[in-house]
DNA sequence: TTGGAAAGTCAACAAGGCTGACATAAACTG
DNA sequence: CAGTTTATGTCAGCCTTGTTGACTTTCCAA
């Protein structure tokens, strides 16, 4: 059944190139679109009880994963203007949840920490997003997340897929 | 679950659940957020240059697979307001790339077509959005394309999953 | 010492979400 | 038939989050 379900019965040989018809990537890109929606909305009702959006989640989440990364650094993971990320940075060190300090080796750069309160709506957050993210593997199986995994690597850009690689390695 | 035990090999045992570590999930979590910003860069440029934007992009699509779709079908397979789909679907239609015709059995009821322009355009979105896809799918091979859909499909609100199960079955 | 990098800030704007209120036409219901 | 509900459209106003451009301050490095 799980065989016939997935193939079709037929056997994923050399010459079997039907994953690749125009149908099948159809249904990959709509379901990329049906799942990010949920993949956000745990998240997303969190924080508009707070009164933050996705973007403070973006900061929350990069900077929890690379502590003492710097404004540079985190825009370019981002991919936004630091306009844009400095108005979300703003709000939250004023609300005291990230943290600036200044760089010791160079002073020019500042280096982004979480304050505990900070730590504290990072780790409610991305509880809430593991959470589905936990269920969704344990249903589809090992063997699907590592598919899963392999094919969104493949769908990033290469420069992004490189800060993805570095994350991997982060402690 | 039984089943992909038998065809894996890999029993989900009580000690292989190693793909279920926060680590694992976070992982995870990060692949769909770097994957999505490349997901949506190729259409994200051609509208640019025509100022459209991925609502546009949205709305051409969803009409595309759904030929005379009404209004309200399409606001609940976006999930935003009317006042929002409105705002997109007339400048579509003042662009004359979609058309709405008055339904016959009830008159209330409006129904969404593209025409040939909104076709066209429709077309180059999609194919540059494939052709990202097309080469993450076979650099990825088949088993993992398997285990990608099924991983989303996971993720994906109840309510949207059906949508989505809809689409599959659709001319 | 000076050029340029890093960071921050101000202003203005746009897309695309949202709410609330209201209008119209058509269908449905008692 | 009168009243209600449904489907759609529209106006006004708000918010978040993205953008560009201009400008300043700090301060490293050649």
């Amino acid at each position: 059944m799980a065989e016939s379900g997935l193939t079709s019965g037929t056997r994923p040989g050399a010459e079997n190139l039907l994953f690749l018809t125009d149908d099948q990537l159809r249904r990959g890109i709509e379901a990329m679109f049906f799942a990010y929606r949920g993949f956000t909305a745990d998240p997303d009702r969190i924080l508009a009880e707070k009164s933050y959006g996705r973007a403070h989640h973006r900061a929350l989440h990069f900077i929890h994963r690379s502590p003492a990364t710097t404004v540079n650094n985190l825009l370019d993971i981002l991919g936004v203007t630091k306009q844009s990320l400095n108005r979300v940075l703003r709000t939250l060190i004023d609300d005291g949840l990230v943290e600036s300090k200044v760089g010791q080796k160079d002073r020019r750069e500042r280096h982004l920490f979480l304050t505990d309160a900070g730590r504290d709506l990072e780790r409610v957050l991305s509880e809430a997003q593991r959470k589905r993210m936990r269920a969704a593997y344990r249903e589809a199986g090992p063997e699907a997340v590592a598919g899963f995994q392999q094919v969104l690597q493949q769908i990033m850009d290469p420069r992004l897929r490189e800060h993805f690689e570095q994350l991997k390695d982060a402690p």
